[in-house]
DNA sequence: ATAGGGTTAG
């Protein structure tokens, strides 16, 4: 299509065509550039290279990025302006990938070189695809350039740093070499620390930044609340929210936004909820911020308010669906995880990587598997999310074996391993029983990869070496740990005691248990069986007064089941209503099963149960 | 004529 064709075909549907008068429109031929007629001259352009790249703009910003681009391939010459606005347009639309192509051509092989509007803009593109080296790459050419010392390319690098490396000390570097600092300067150095989850050191900058008398703006502020949010300190949230008030800046949406956030962060729901209603004006980000909230700590509640979002006229984006998919995956009500599946693919948005990673986890977490297999297999990117998501997945069903493979499948296609996928690994390894490939695992992600062991990492070994029988080697381990081990590694030890009856390593393991966590009923039960079984019923007497003087503060566990689009909840003795029989039925069902195969049923725990 | 910072997953 040629572009006076293109131009003409396309204009009508472009409203900011509609201000360009078609005499521009007609003097836009490459052949006779320099001369062309008009009768109006003021109009008319001394060069259409200039015209084209304002059109390249229009086209990106009416979403027309493909005519963008066949414009751009038209033109005869191109200067940076006309490369910078393509590559800017690939930027918006998050083709980033795209974006950097430009580039590489452009610095390669075309006679123009980048400037600092070129530099800035592709280093919003490195920053997206969290390209360290692309990055670097950029930094070096900007440095060769002479382009550094713009406020803008140093902005951006700082940028491309904070999000590409997750140490800011390449940050801290180009920050401290900006010799006037503007507010921009400030927000991208907090917004790193906050990114990296550092939330003291956003608010040690944002602290400086006041010393120095910047001028704060909403920007500042919604980002130092965030920072707040990130420490969880109420206090500091509190004292943020009052300095908003008293900058004029309450009725910001943003601003407003980022202190719904901390509310819910900190875990005030309650104070949440009353500043949701208190707040002047809402837009989607608000319902999805308060949605995201509840999803953490009352699921179900998430869901009443998404529905209260639908009749209030928001329609969900990928950010709402993301926490409503989350949410059905903590209550594991399938139904009504389906039913919002059914909405993102009505949406268009089961393309989306976050959502795909999110449904994956959910049908795992319902219990449907083959599901979470099929999404998984059917995906055309997948990141480490997908990866651990699907692991986690296969892990939790017993299905070691398929969750190692894809952990070696993983590693060669090309993705770096991170903690929580190994913690996705060894729990798999553990529950399948593949204790040699799960310590190799740990050889590797300690030696290959550089992770050091945490808590959890170390709590999953335990378990490893526990549940195989190698409970001395499990008591080796904690004691060489570099760190004091935390009740949750003792407890590990503790569950591999009881199953194999060690006694003495079982007393000290629970002893740990409850120095650290005093009001741990699992260990106080087990605990005491293991006196039961000695003998010593005196110990035995003393455990359980001190469990059913602590049974009374303890929430009763509860458990629920989804049939047929209604949730069934239930606790220890409950009668059910008119399903009780039900119950029995299919549980003496699964009684015979189990001895059928052979399950010997591990009555200790029911015969010293303290309740029973 | 071309460039900037604020909400979100395992």
């Amino acid at each position: 299509m040629s572009t006076r064709k293109l131009i003409s075909s396309t204009s009508k549907k472009s409203i900011h065509f509609h201000k360009i008068p078609p005499t521009i429109l007609n003097s836009l031929n490459w052949a006779d550039n320099n001369q062309t007629q008009s009768s109006n001259p003021s109009l008319t352009p001394k060069n259409p290279s200039i015209l084209a790249t304002n059109l390249i703009k229009s086209y990106c910003e009416s979403g027309q990025i493909n005519e963008a681009r066949t414009l751009f391939d038209e033109m005869p010459e191109r200067d940076v302006v006309a490369w910078t606005a393509m590559i800017a347009g690939y930027t918006s639309f998050h083709y980033h990938t795209h974006a950097w192509r430009l580039f590489a051509e452009m610095a390669g092989t075309a006679a123009v070189d980048p400037n600092e509007y070129t530099v800035s803009t592709v280093l919003k593109a490195c920053r997206s695809m969290k390209s360290l080296l692309y990055g670097t790459l950029v930094h070096g050419l900007a440095v060769k350039r002479g382009l550094e010392g713009s406020l803008y390319v140093d902005n951006a690098l700082m940028d491309m740093y904070a999000t590409c490396c997750d140490c800011m000390e390449k940050a801290w570097m180009v920050f401290k070499g900006i010799k006037v600092k503007n507010d921009v300067s400030w927000t991208t150095l907090i917004t790193g620390y906050t990114h990296i989850g550092d939330g003291y050191g956003g608010l040690r900058v944002f602290r400086h930044m006041i010393l120095e008398e910047v001028k704060l703006n909403p920007y500042s502020f919604s980002i130092a609340v965030r920072a707040c949010a990130s420490t969880g300190w109420l206090v500091f949230g509190k004292l943020m929210h009052a300095a908003v008030t008293k900058h004029g800046f309450g009725s910001n949406i943003p601003v407003t936004n980022s202190i719904l956030d901390m509310y819910c962060r900190c875990g005030c729901l309650s104070e949440a909820n009353q500043y949701f209603h208190e707040m002047s004006e809402k837009d989607l980000i608000t319902w999805n911020t308060l949605i995201a909230g509840y999803e953490r700590s009352d699921s179900s509640e998430s869901l009443n308010i998404f529905s209260r979002m639908e009749s209030e006229g928001f329609s969900p984006n990928s950010f709402t669906f993301s926490s409503i998919i989350a949410a059905c995956a903590n209550l594991a009500v399938l139904r009504c995880g389906q039913q919002v599946h059914g909405g993102i693919v009505h949406k268009g948005l089961d393309r989306d990587l976050a959502l795909a990673n999110s449904l994956i986890d959910m049908y795992a977490k319902c219990g449907n598997i083959s599901d979470s297999q099929k999404i998984f297999s059917d995906m055309w990117h997948r990141d480490l999310v997908t990866w651990t998501s699907m692991m986690i997945g296969f892990g939790s069903h017993g299905y070691g074996k398929e969750a190692v493979h894809l952990f070696d499948e993983m590693v060669w296609s090309g993705i770096r391993p991170d903690r929580i996928v190994f913690i996705a690994v060894l729990s798999a390894c553990s529950h399948a029983g593949l204790v040699d490939e799960g310590l190799r695992y740990f050889e590797t992600m300690v030696g290959k990869y550089n992770i050091k062991p945490n808590q959890e990492i170390y709590g999953c070994v335990v378990d490893l070496l526990g549940r195989a029988g190698r409970v001395n080697e499990a008591y080796r381990l904690i004691q060489s740990m570099p760190f004091k081990a935390d009740e949750t590694v003792w407890g590990a030890l503790l569950a591999a005691c009881k199953a194999h009856r060690l006694v003495d390593l079982g007393k000290l393991a629970a002893r740990r248990v409850l120095d650290l966590r005093p009001n741990m009923m699992g260990a106080y039960v087990m605990l005491s069986n293991i006196y039961a079984a000695e003998g010593k019923y005196k110990e035995f007497a003393k455990i359980r007064r001190t469990m059913r003087r602590m049974g009374n503060k303890k929430e009763t566990g509860k458990s629920w089941i989804e049939v047929k689009n209604q949730v069934y909840s239930f606790v220890v003795g409950d009668k059910m209503g008119s399903h009780t029989e039900h119950v029995y039925v299919v549980l003496d069902l699964l009684n015979g099963n189990m001895k059928e195969a052979g399950y010997v049923p591990d009555l200790d725990c029911l015969v010293h149960d303290p309740e029973g």
